[in-house]
DNA sequence: GTGTTTGCAAACAATTTGCAGAATT
DNA sequence: AATTCTGCAAATTGTTTGCAAACAC
C-alpha cells in the first residue's frame, strides 16, 4: 500500500502520545491532545496516521461499539474492557491459562491471525453512579 | 426506553429473517432482503428495529471493524469470526473449557456482564484467493 | 382513542479523500 | 529531484432523527 514511511514530526507526536496514555485514546482525543503543541495539526492528518500506523501493525485499532475507533501503542494480545455507559476502554487483567486459538476446531478451514477478547459491563465510576 | 412494544409486519420480518441467516447481516443486507417481501420498506426502519430488537436483548449487534454493524439472532454468547479481508463475519467453533470471565483479576472493580470474543484472519474463500 | 410504528428526507457523526504546497530523504 | 506528508475543505459512509400519516391494541 505504501511504498516508503518517511518521518513526520505529527506522526512522531501522534505515537509518542499513544505510548505515553493508558487509556486507548480516540482519534479526537489524539487530536486534542496534540493540539497544545503542534497548534495548526489537522484532523485528517490524525486519522491518516492512526490508520497508517495500525495498518503497520505499530498500533493496534480496536472497535468495541461500532462507533468511534480506539487505538493503543501495545500491540501484544491483550484483553480490554468497555464501559457500555460512558464508553471508555481500558485494560484489564483477566490472563487465561489457555491460548483461544488453540480452541478453533479443526474443521475451520480459514487462516486465523489474532484473538480479539473484550470484556463489557459498567466500570467502576458508572457502576457507582448507578447504585 | 419504550414502554410497550406493539407488533408491526416490519420488525416480524426482519426478525423472522435474521433467524433464517447463519451469515450475521448488515442492516444494508437486511433492507435489501425485505425489499422482496415488502417492497415499500424503508433503511431507516430496518436500523430502528434493529436498534431496538439488540435493545431488548432479542437479537446481538456485532461491531468487528468499526465500519459497518453485523446483527446475529442467536443471542447465546458463542464466538465469530471476522475475514479481514472481505469483511465477512462467521461463527466459528471453538469451544473453551473455562469460561473467561472466570479470569478476570478480583481487583478489577466494575461489573462485567458480558466477554465478546472474535477470531480475524482470512476466511476460506479468502484464503485460496490469496494463494 | 391512545400510543407506537412507518416511510421519507434531512441531519448527523466518524472517517476518508483530493488537492496544492511544505517537508523529508 | 523525487516522493511522502501536511492542512484544509469537501465528500463519503453508516446510522439516527423529525415529521405527519398509518397501524396496533
Amino acid at each position: 500500500m505504501h511504498t516508503t514511511m518517511k518521518r513526520s514530526r505529527q506522526r512522531d507526536a501522534i505515537l509518542t502520545y499513544l505510548c505515553t496514555r493508558t487509556d486507548h485514546p480516540t482519534a479526537e482525543m489524539v487530536y486534542t491532545a496534540l493540539q497544545e503543541t503542534i497548534p495548526n495539526i489537522s484532523l485528517g492528518t490524525v486519522y491518516r496516521n492512526l490508520s497508517q500506523l495500525a495498518e503497520n501493525g505499530i498500533i493496534l485499532r480496536i472497535s468495541c461499539d461500532g462507533k468511534v475507533d480506539h487505538f493503543d501503542a501495545t500491540t501484544t494480545p491483550h484483553p480490554h474492557f468497555f464501559c457500555t455507559s460512558c464508553g471508555c476502554l481500558e485494560d484489564i487483567c483477566a490472563p487465561l491459562p489457555y491460548d483461544p486459538i488453540s480452541f478453533v476446531s479443526p474443521e475451520f478451514k480459514g487462516t486465523i491471525k489474532d484473538c480479539t477478547i473484550i470484556y463489557s459491563g459498567t466500570c467502576e465510576k458508572c457502576s457507582i453512579n448507578e447504585a
